[in-house]
DNA sequence: CCCGCCGGCTTGACAGTGTCAAGCTAGCCG
DNA sequence: CGGCTAGCTTGACACTGTCAAGCCGGCGGG
């Protein structure tokens, strides 16, 4: 009884996601068509269509993979953060390692947050998406527990630090950053700045003498 | 020689924008279309061709428009925080207005930060981008300067603050964050929340006894 | 053995799209 | 009065996503 419910995905199917990936890193998202992935797969116009039902159906399947592999690339970042690592490290892991993910797979990316390209509803989108911020969630309420953002609900620094990470990698992608922050250098320099300044916290230098700092050394 | 340059622009042009807004309003912005636009304003299919060059000319000209209402709308804000509001307020009342602005204008937000139907290096575009931007870089500049975040550069604080209220609306636009965070509510709470946890900071509380505290009440 | 069936894919057709090219018309200047 | 130009239309074309029907090879039951 290996799988009753699903007799072995026909290799099209896999086939049709990795030219559509392709052609999305080439083409960019504004200009890919169900024919044109068709057409680098060797197949018919329809057979996207076939196997998808509609153009939000591939999109979907697409993004869903790309939560999966979000997913299992913050589970391998934070397997590999030393046992020494403050908590406040590794939510910054964490934080890199999505926004490294976000230039290492542009397109997968560019597909997993558009909404009008998917299908809202779709379980096998959702499951996956949820499991990527599992591990954000699972990693910030471990952190909270030792006393890092004690004073805050557990809600409010997954909100917070998820919103961070994701709104500068969203306007690194656009190249917004470099028009106003000319040489302010590759993605994992602004994820360094921001997951540090995020980290020691604004208000509270005010009025202390020393900055509190994130790093141990 | 009030404009030798512009000559009085043909009130077609504002009402396709116009139309353009209602109609990526109401259909969203991905089953738009230059024709259902030059529909909805009563001229020919090639009307919006005609003043706009193409497609993209279109949505930057309209993106313009949304970024200079942004840029009025945060400096409006600005002018109306009282005298004695704290720094960190402030800047904070900036970043509420950014994200209720993404509110109360989904289709020019949704057309703002959507660089595939932008031409990238349209002048005007680039000096209402920077005109909206200067009010958030102008308010961290003043703020820091009276020692709020001063252990980081401005543009630490810059680059972290525009993207934690970006990413939050970002996110609350497409109906992630209701998902996750069942019931956590409208724009305004979402925007105090992060602002609020960003000004007070993370790190520093693991140490400390008490919360630094952003509000002065 | 053969016949029908069914999943996987193709072929054909259609309305709708963005854009190029040419045409129209009203108002102005000489 | 003749021609020019700005502002808009009309016509055409290649391309898109999707619906419908068709093809075909392998499998199970008689």
């Amino acid at each position: 009884m290996p799988a009753p419910t699903t007799p072995p995905p026909p290799p099209l199917r896999d086939a049709l996601l990795l030219a559509a990936e392709e052609e999305v890193g080439e083409r960019g998202i504004g200009a890919v068509s169900l024919r044109a992935i068709a057409r680098r797969a060797g197949v018919s116009h329809q057979a996207p269509g076939h196997h998808f039902g509609d153009r939000n159906g591939l999109f979907t399947a697409l993004a869903a993979r790309g939560f999966r592999t979000l997913a299992r690339r913050m589970g391998a970042a934070r397997r590999k953060t030393p046992a020494d690592a403050t908590p406040a490290e590794r939510v910054a892991t964490l934080g890199v390692g999505y926004m490294l993910f976000a230039k290492q797979h542009p397109a997968l990316f560019a597909v997993m947050f558009r909404p009008e390209l998917l299908d809202a509803d779709d379980p096998d989108l959702a499951a996956a998406r949820a499991s990527a911020f599992g591990v954000l969630f699972d990693e910030i309420v471990a952190a909270r527990a030792t006393g890092w953002g004690r004073h805050h609900s557990e809600t409010a620094l997954a909100l917070t630090c998820w919103s961070t990470v994701h709104g500068a990698v969203t306007l690194w992608r656009e190249g917004t950053l470099e028009t106003f922050f000319p040489g302010i250098g590759d993605v994992q320099a602004v994820a360094e700045m921001v997951t540090e300044t995020l980290n020691t916290g604004l208000a509270a230098e005010a009025g202390d003498a020393a900055p509190a700092t994130t790093r141990r050394s």
